[in-house]
DNA sequence: TTATCGATCACCT
DNA sequence: GGTGATCGATAAA
Protein backbone atom coordinates (compact mmCIF):
# COMPACT_ATOMS: atom_id res chain seq x y z
CA UNK A 1 0.00 0.00 0.00
CA UNK A 2 2.20 2.47 -1.39
CA UNK A 3 3.07 5.02 -4.04
CA UNK A 4 6.11 3.22 -4.44
CA UNK A 5 4.59 2.18 -8.19
CA UNK A 6 3.18 5.62 -9.07
CA UNK A 7 4.37 6.64 -12.40
CA UNK A 8 6.41 9.64 -13.37
CA UNK A 9 3.21 10.89 -14.65
CA UNK A 10 1.39 10.64 -11.76
CA UNK A 11 4.03 12.40 -9.67
CA UNK A 12 4.04 14.92 -12.23
CA UNK A 13 0.60 15.76 -12.01
CA UNK A 14 1.15 16.28 -7.67
CA UNK A 15 3.88 18.41 -8.62
CA UNK A 16 2.09 20.65 -11.01
CA UNK A 17 0.22 22.15 -7.99
CA UNK A 18 0.73 25.43 -5.98
CA UNK A 19 4.27 24.96 -4.08
CA UNK A 20 1.96 25.30 -1.35
CA UNK A 21 0.00 22.85 -1.63
CA UNK A 22 2.73 20.51 -2.98
CA UNK A 23 5.42 21.03 0.26
CA UNK A 24 3.26 18.90 2.11
CA UNK A 25 3.10 15.89 0.05
CA UNK A 26 7.06 16.28 -0.82
CA UNK A 27 8.16 16.17 2.79
CA UNK A 28 9.05 12.91 3.27
CA UNK A 29 9.92 11.52 -0.28
CA UNK A 30 13.33 10.23 -1.62
CA UNK A 31 14.88 11.76 -4.25
CA UNK A 32 17.90 9.85 -5.54
CA UNK A 33 20.47 10.41 -8.07
CA UNK A 34 22.48 7.93 -9.48
CA UNK A 35 26.43 8.61 -10.87
CA UNK A 36 29.33 6.07 -11.90
CA UNK A 37 30.70 6.54 -8.08
CA UNK A 38 27.47 5.54 -7.04
CA UNK A 39 23.43 6.09 -5.93
CA UNK A 40 22.96 8.47 -2.92
CA UNK A 41 19.16 9.13 -2.16
CA UNK A 42 17.55 11.64 0.15
CA UNK A 43 14.83 11.60 1.91
CA UNK A 44 13.60 15.22 2.33
CA UNK A 45 12.96 16.96 5.71
CA UNK A 46 12.26 20.43 4.37
CA UNK A 47 11.77 22.81 1.97
CA UNK A 48 11.02 26.15 0.87
CA UNK A 49 7.72 27.65 -1.69
CA UNK A 50 8.86 30.03 -3.96
CA UNK A 51 5.99 31.50 -6.94
CA UNK A 52 6.46 32.58 -9.97
CA UNK A 53 5.37 36.34 -11.07
CA UNK A 54 2.56 35.83 -12.24
CA UNK A 55 0.90 33.92 -9.35
CA UNK A 56 -2.43 35.02 -8.83
CA UNK A 57 -2.95 35.91 -5.03
CA UNK A 58 0.49 36.84 -4.14
CA UNK A 59 3.42 38.34 -5.86
CA UNK A 60 6.89 36.65 -4.81
CA UNK A 61 9.92 39.34 -4.07
CA UNK A 62 12.26 36.59 -2.96
CA UNK A 63 11.90 34.37 -5.96
CA UNK A 64 14.55 33.92 -8.63
CA UNK A 65 11.94 34.34 -10.91
CA UNK A 66 10.39 37.89 -9.55
CA UNK A 67 11.84 39.95 -12.44
CA UNK A 68 11.35 37.40 -15.20
CA UNK A 69 12.61 35.09 -17.18
CA UNK A 70 16.57 34.47 -17.76
CA UNK A 71 19.52 32.25 -18.40
CA UNK A 72 19.62 31.21 -14.95
CA UNK A 73 16.30 30.46 -14.18
CA UNK A 74 14.78 29.42 -17.34
CA UNK A 75 14.25 25.88 -15.72
CA UNK A 76 11.76 27.11 -13.32
CA UNK A 77 9.24 28.35 -16.47
CA UNK A 78 9.31 24.93 -17.67
CA UNK A 79 6.93 21.78 -16.59
CA UNK A 80 7.21 20.19 -13.13
CA UNK A 81 9.42 18.03 -11.83
CA UNK A 82 12.35 18.89 -13.31
CA UNK A 83 15.43 20.45 -11.38
CA UNK A 84 16.65 24.18 -10.89
CA UNK A 85 20.24 24.56 -9.75
CA UNK A 86 22.12 28.04 -8.93
CA UNK A 87 25.47 29.03 -7.82
CA UNK A 88 25.43 31.18 -4.92
CA UNK A 89 28.17 32.45 -2.64
CA UNK A 90 30.95 31.66 -4.55
CA UNK A 91 31.18 27.79 -3.53
CA UNK A 92 27.26 26.67 -3.29
CA UNK A 93 24.96 25.04 -5.22
CA UNK A 94 21.40 24.82 -4.39
CA UNK A 95 18.43 22.58 -5.60
CA UNK A 96 14.92 22.95 -6.30
CA UNK A 97 12.13 21.24 -8.10
CA UNK A 98 10.12 22.71 -10.35
CA UNK A 99 6.04 23.06 -9.25
CA UNK A 100 3.18 24.49 -10.70
CA UNK A 101 2.13 24.22 -14.27
CA UNK A 102 4.42 24.96 -17.16
CA UNK A 103 5.07 29.02 -17.41
CA UNK A 104 4.47 29.78 -14.53
CA UNK A 105 7.86 29.28 -12.60
CA UNK A 106 6.90 28.31 -9.05
CA UNK A 107 9.40 25.90 -7.47
CA UNK A 108 10.40 24.29 -3.77
CA UNK A 109 13.57 24.77 -2.58
CA UNK A 110 15.15 21.56 -1.51
CA UNK A 111 16.71 22.92 2.12
CA UNK A 112 17.24 19.67 4.01
CA UNK A 113 17.36 16.17 4.27
CA UNK A 114 18.57 12.64 5.57
CA UNK A 115 20.78 10.61 3.37
CA UNK A 116 18.89 6.65 3.35
CA UNK A 117 21.41 5.55 0.82
CA UNK A 118 24.98 6.07 0.00
CA UNK A 119 26.17 7.79 3.23
CA UNK A 120 29.80 7.42 2.08
CA UNK A 121 30.14 8.50 -1.18
CA UNK A 122 27.57 11.33 0.23
CA UNK A 123 30.30 12.05 3.07
CA UNK A 124 32.56 12.04 0.65
CA UNK A 125 31.32 15.21 -1.32
CA UNK A 126 30.76 17.31 1.98
CA UNK A 127 33.77 19.07 3.11
CA UNK A 128 33.02 18.44 6.30
CA UNK A 129 30.26 16.88 8.62
CA UNK A 130 30.11 15.46 11.97
CA UNK A 131 28.10 13.45 12.05
CA UNK A 132 25.04 11.67 9.65
CA UNK A 133 22.30 14.02 10.63
CA UNK A 134 24.59 17.18 9.23
CA UNK A 135 25.22 15.17 5.61
CA UNK A 136 22.19 16.92 3.77
CA UNK A 137 20.78 19.66 6.43
CA UNK A 138 21.32 22.83 4.68
CA UNK A 139 20.36 23.15 0.56
CA UNK A 140 23.79 23.55 -0.13
CA UNK A 141 24.90 20.77 1.98
CA UNK A 142 21.50 18.34 0.37
CA UNK A 143 23.16 19.46 -2.90
CA UNK A 144 26.76 18.60 -2.28
CA UNK A 145 25.56 15.15 -0.96
CA UNK A 146 23.33 14.24 -3.71
CA UNK A 147 26.29 15.80 -6.41
CA UNK A 148 24.13 18.40 -7.64
CA UNK A 149 25.96 21.56 -9.86
CA UNK A 150 24.60 23.59 -12.39
CA UNK A 151 25.40 21.06 -14.84
CA UNK A 152 21.58 19.21 -13.95
CA UNK A 153 19.53 22.17 -14.09
CA UNK A 154 16.95 21.82 -16.30
CA UNK A 155 17.22 17.74 -16.01
CA UNK A 156 14.05 15.56 -15.06
CA UNK A 157 13.94 14.89 -11.55
CA UNK A 158 11.69 12.14 -12.21
CA UNK A 159 13.95 9.91 -15.01
CA UNK A 160 17.24 8.50 -15.23
CA UNK A 161 19.44 9.14 -13.37
CA UNK A 162 17.81 10.79 -11.18
CA UNK A 163 14.45 9.08 -9.09
CA UNK A 164 11.71 10.73 -6.92
CA UNK A 165 9.36 8.49 -4.76
CA UNK A 166 6.68 10.30 -2.81
CA UNK A 167 6.01 8.84 0.70
CA UNK A 168 2.98 6.13 1.36
CA UNK A 169 0.25 6.52 2.82
CA UNK A 170 -0.51 9.59 5.29
CA UNK A 171 0.19 7.28 8.24
CA UNK A 172 3.68 7.01 7.38
CA UNK A 173 4.06 10.73 7.46
CA UNK A 174 5.01 13.04 10.38
CA UNK A 175 3.55 16.33 11.22
CA UNK A 176 4.67 19.25 8.80
CA UNK A 177 5.15 22.75 10.50
CA UNK A 178 5.92 26.04 8.50
CA UNK A 179 7.30 29.34 9.12
CA UNK A 180 9.20 32.18 7.46
CA UNK A 181 11.47 31.71 5.05
CA UNK A 182 15.79 30.88 5.81
CA UNK A 183 17.89 33.94 4.35
CA UNK A 184 15.99 35.58 1.98
CA UNK A 185 15.83 39.92 3.02
CA UNK A 186 13.14 42.19 2.69
CA UNK A 187 9.55 41.62 2.47
CA UNK A 188 9.81 37.78 0.92
CA UNK A 189 11.22 36.98 4.58
CA UNK A 190 8.41 37.94 6.89
CA UNK A 191 5.80 36.50 8.34
CA UNK A 192 3.77 37.17 5.17
CA UNK A 193 5.42 35.01 3.35
CA UNK A 194 5.14 31.40 5.78
CA UNK A 195 6.58 28.91 3.08
CA UNK A 196 8.93 27.20 4.91
CA UNK A 197 7.51 23.90 5.53
CA UNK A 198 9.62 20.94 7.44
CA UNK A 199 8.64 17.37 9.34
CA UNK A 200 8.25 18.44 12.99
CA UNK A 201 11.01 17.10 15.23
CA UNK A 202 13.26 16.05 11.96
CA UNK A 203 16.72 15.67 13.22
CA UNK A 204 17.86 16.36 9.85
CA UNK A 205 16.44 19.70 9.54
CA UNK A 206 18.69 22.49 9.06
CA UNK A 207 19.37 24.88 12.45
CA UNK A 208 17.33 28.47 11.62
CA UNK A 209 19.10 31.44 10.83
CA UNK A 210 17.56 34.88 10.13
CA UNK A 211 18.10 36.96 6.93
CA UNK A 212 20.67 39.59 7.03
CA UNK A 213 19.43 42.43 8.54
CA UNK A 214 18.44 44.84 6.36
CA UNK A 215 19.87 48.83 6.29
CA UNK A 216 15.87 50.79 7.86
C1' DT B 1 26.49 27.61 23.41
C1' DT B 2 25.87 31.82 20.22
C1' DA B 3 28.05 35.44 17.23
C1' DT B 4 30.83 37.14 13.67
C1' DC B 5 33.35 36.89 9.44
C1' DG B 6 35.67 35.35 5.11
C1' DA B 7 35.26 32.87 0.88
C1' DT B 8 34.38 34.04 -4.02
C1' DC B 9 31.41 34.52 -8.40
C1' DA B 10 26.89 34.69 -11.16
C1' DC B 11 23.58 37.85 -11.55
C1' DC B 12 21.48 42.24 -11.94
C1' DT B 13 21.50 47.60 -11.61
C1' DG C 1 29.98 47.49 -8.23
C1' DG C 2 26.83 45.39 -4.64
C1' DT C 3 24.36 41.54 -3.21
C1' DG C 4 23.15 36.88 -2.31
C1' DA C 5 17.30 31.10 -1.23
C1' DT C 6 25.16 29.53 2.46
C1' DC C 7 28.68 27.15 5.01
C1' DG C 8 32.27 26.39 8.10
C1' DA C 9 36.06 28.23 10.89
C1' DT C 10 37.13 30.92 14.63
C1' DA C 11 36.22 33.86 18.63
C1' DA C 12 33.75 35.02 22.55
C1' DA C 13 31.03 33.90 26.64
Amino acid sequence: MTTQGSSPEAIRGVLSGDPRDVAPLLLGAVLSHRTSEGTVSVRLSEVEAYLGPKHSDQPDPGSHTYGGPTARNAPMFGPAGHLYVYFTYGMHYCANIVCGPDGVASALLLRAGEVVAGQALAQSRRRASRSPTDLASGPARLASALGLTTADSGRDALAEPFGLELPGTSAARSAVASGPRVGVAGDGGSADYPWRFWLSGDPTVSRYKAARGRTV
